[in-house]
DNA sequence: TTGAAAGCGCTAACAC
DNA sequence: GTGTTAGCGCTTTCAA
């Protein structure tokens, strides 16, 4: 019974006493069926433990629709959780519009090999959602090659056609830089992540926007860049601190590069939130736990996800007009930056 | 251009004046084909755009081979990380070793309604990956159904056909509490999963056996469970430091609820690592940045996964004889736990 | 070295 | 309400 050949409809069918066509039609919820025959038919079907082979449906003229989403360098680890939780909103909007989801990845060397359109018809995508990809990644340029509604996660195209699901990273970080500001600090640096991808340059952007607003001078020596990485932020931050003796805030332009910023400013005898305020971006699960609370700005990675996949599908559905609003961020503050100077 | 309809083989063998078979043994590597025909044909193709179409190829016969990691339970966040590393691991295993990787999900609910087995066929599974069930899931009785390689991560289903990948929690937890007791902490408490964790039946174990290997009495009070959640491992941790005020060491079957516990004790006024010892399970990464550093048993979820993955791939290649190893873990002494009493 | 033809499992006109 | 039939795109005998 077990390794016993897989059911094809022409089985359900004999077993029935009825054609493959009033087989197919009782599956597949159609009107012209005698409902007992119906119930008859879907009965043997279950027994016989008969399951459509998608590929024979598909050759039929029915195509399931699919959204896939597509990882840039996916990395062994997320610490952050951002493609996790971006992946688990995509997949859950999926579930809740019953549509088809699938993951896919590539890098940089696959994206000048293969063209986009070709992964997209070797997957028969009906939708598809990038995240993970820098601004220089050649996919981003191939984007109206494709002519299935698309959606970009943290990246903005600006193209007409296509979903930008993105939050205000540029007055996400004036916030948090002005708040700096109103505390007193004055001597305020930023450690950026690197500047292919586009949050980095916005973030820093709104850093400058609020130092300018202040009437604060913007210093080059005061802006580094650590790739997002937190042993990198620690170096830089140490030669930071050892080279100006002002500083007496951080903005980062994540919370794991927050992370390694403070274990400078702690080896060197200072303390976070006192000496020095730090403010980090994304509210990881556990930043409240760091460094008496790590004060961020948090971004909902896996909402993104959802609206993305959302938004997705009902564009697929015929809605050509459906737009995403930028995403919600709110400035969360706790011990390493409550502190006015 | 763009919105052409999609070459079919038939566009090229018209294209290329040859007939279908001819193109279909050029694309596919045949021998029986003159290498300058097969040349201009690919060269055709290329320019065509072609995608051999996966439902019509699947039609002719030709399966590709599928490996799927079924996740069961897939939440918004996953502050560990744990099902992240186990997805990424697989992922790069199926590229390593060229073959297709399909992500699938599945929850309770589903589990009572849909048989395994026809799961796999839907979507043609070569190969079938595990991860994030509970002892009492449905899908696990029904692994003797499915007649394609399988494998389970962090649960032993001992069954003679599926690999069991897992390390030695019940070894891992003794040597962390024996850590503990070689300390001079006399008075250990265990903050325990949930017991439908096959992972916490294990780690419960090597708790009690490493105090009775000890001579240490084992009391039913020193034990709650809190669901690998950080604030049930908080508050479960103050009622238990409320009612047993000998307590001088805790360890706690996860990073994230030994944080709870940590908070608990800081909250009470005294110090992680001074009166009351900590030891989590994980090794998430910022465990190092935690109270002074998070001692605690690490493992690899990256591993495990590219493991599974790997020696999935090599049974569906006909080696019925590959196991996988016990994978490794490694207690790492931080701050939390290093001081004598 | 090439091609004609059969068939994979299914759907959808259309006829009954 | 049910069945007949013609494909969908591809692979694979087998004959030329």
């Amino acid at each position: 019974m077990d390794s016993m050949e897989r059911a094809t409809i022409r089985d359900v069918a004999k077993k029935a006493g009825v054609s493959i066509t009033t087989v197919s039609k009782a599956l597949n919820d159609y009107t012209d069926v005698n409902p007992e025959t119906r119930k008859r038919i879907q009965e043997i079907a279950r027994q016989m433990n008969y399951v459509p082979n998608v590929a024979g449906r598909s050759m039929g003229g029915r195509v399931d629709k699919v959204i896939g989403l597509l990882i840039n360098d996916l990395r062994p680890m997320d610490p952050s959780g951002s493609v996790y939780g971006i992946l688990s909103g995509v997949c859950h909007a999926c579930q809740d519009n019953n549509i088809e989801f699938i993951l896919m990845t590539t890098d940089g060397k696959q994206q000048t090999q293969r063209p986009l359109k070709m992964l997209c018809l070797r997957k028969q995508l009906t939708g598809l959602i990038f995240a993970g990809f820098r601004l220089n990644d050649p996919y981003l340029h191939q984007l109206d090659e494709i002519d299935i509604p698309c959606a970009c996660i943290d990246i903005r195209t600006e193209k007409a056609d296509v979903l930008d699901v993105t939050m205000d990273n540029e007055r996400a970080a004036h916030e948090a830089v002005s708040f700096l500001v109103k505390n007193g600090r004055r001597n305020i640096a930023l450690v950026n992540g690197g500047l292919d991808a586009d949050v980095s340059i916005l973030r820093g952007s709104g850093y400058r926007w609020a130092l300018e607003e202040a009437g604060l001078p913007v210093r080059a020596e005061r802006m580094v860049s650590a790739n997002f990485d937190t042993q990198m932020a620690y170096e830089k931050t140490k030669q930071l601190l050892a080279q100006d003796h002002q500083v007496d805030a951080l903005f980062c332009a994540s919370d794991l590069m927050a992370l390694g910023a403070c274990q400078a400013i702690e080896e060197k005898g200072l303390t976070v939130g006192k000496e020095i305020a730090v403010i980090g971006f994304d509210d990881i699960p556990v930043a409240r736990y760091l460094y008496g609370g790590l004060t961020t700005v948090r971004q909902d990675f896996y909402l993104m996800g959802y609206m993305a996949g959302k938004a997705i599908y009902q564009r697929i559905e015929g809605k050509e007009d459906v737009q995403v609003d930028n995403m919600m961020y709110e400035l969360v503050i706790r011990g390493s930056a409550r502190g006015k100077l």
